[in-house]
DNA sequence: ATTTGTGAACAGTTTCACAGCG
DNA sequence: CGCTGTGAAACTGTTCACAAAT
């Protein structure tokens, strides 16, 4: 089994969010081209990287097709969890925020360099200062981490965070973050978002 | 002069980025590579696409690269509109974000269904019910959306933001958006961020 | 001397067109 | 018989290697 493209990947993500909302319980190539925009061509070569043959005549078996996604993303395994760095008022947000209900991510700490916001804020996962961070991480096997800090702590922090082996980091700041390949960055700050919709791209 | 692809606007976005907090006079491709993983042949394939030859032997002089990024990414013009749709915890945490500062992108409205918040909420701009969305948007030449509802409610704002003109939406959601293919969609919800890392992508 | 810019080779991705399957 | 799955072709993007530039 050949190693599945990035470009294919990266889609392959958005099918399995939209088949979360899909009520239907077959749906044809033909169908996911008028919802996403990807050519039908593109989403049966999509998913017949994923080996399951799950349909012919009357398209996907959702429940099917969603399971293989959920495989391949990882989503099935045991928890993964994350970590909120920077407790702003965008990290504020993403606290007690319901997104991840039910979803294989949990949040399992929290950290700000304000002592005074660790021990003011509430929320459903402890929170701790900054200095504790590598502790915590590699006490709490913690994969991957939100980034939501001032931009001038951005850096620092993402090469702290690679260095205790964090996976990924979804980056909420502007700044291009400087980490080895073994940490994987997923870029979500509305600047570069706008920039990204400026220059014409985007699906 | 061919049209630059797709993957090279992409990481040109982000060079730009990179070069907003960059201190020397000049940069090679070879200190891009360190800093941003892309390979220095990338870096020099991406950079000559844009026609300038403000670099050999010493680099390329930062000045005249971001002025030539600025240009391509439309960064250079007049101002761009945006709105957030949605006043939610994540609407309000962008309300007051000093991210877009000294950029060309200027919040000029929000949006929430519930007049209660758009009449409480203290901003610097001003906020109206969802109902008055696509007056405004015509009135005051919105181009780009900030799309921060729950997620029963994203489709069919999309489907609203999308008819009346809107170039661009950031979606703050986990939905796949269906839209025109004239409104582009750049997705940064947490869940689908953490998806695309778990999957072994990102940079 | 060092670094860009670029043809040419290579690798990856998408599209086409249709055989094969339920 | 409509729809998937897939070789083969077409296209897009990356790497190599070196001539040109300063």
């Amino acid at each position: 089994m050949k190693a599945i493209p990035e470009p294919s990947k990266r889609r392959l993500v958005l099918l399995e969010r939209l088949l979360a909302t899909y009520t239907e319980k077959t749906i044809t190539s033909q169908r996911i081209e008028e919802i996403a925009g990807w050519s039908a061509a593109v989403v049966r070569r999509d998913v017949s990287q994923l080996d399951i043959h799950c349909g012919a005549s009357n398209g996907y078996k959702v429940a099917d097709l969603r399971n293989a996604l959920k495989s391949l993303l990882n989503l099935d395994g045991e928890q993964h969890k994350c970590c909120i760095v920077g407790l702003g008022r965008m990290g504020q947000a993403l606290l007690d925020n319901t997104e991840l209900y039910d979803t294989p991510f949990k949040i399992a700490a929290g950290f700000d360099s304000s002592v005074n916001r660790t021990e003011i804020l509430r929320s459903t996962f402890p929170l701790h200062p900054t200095t504790m961070l590598e502790n915590i991480i590699k006490e709490e096997k913690i994969q991957y981490a939100i980034l939501t800090v001032e931009t001038q702590e951005a850096q620092p922090l993402a090469a702290r965070l690679a260095s205790c082996g964090i996976l990924g980091i979804v980056n909420y700041t502007p700044c291009v973050l400087s980490v080895p390949p073994t940490t994987k960055v997923e870029n979500v700050s509305l600047l570069t978002a706008l920039e990204t919709l400026s220059a014409g791209l985007g699906d």
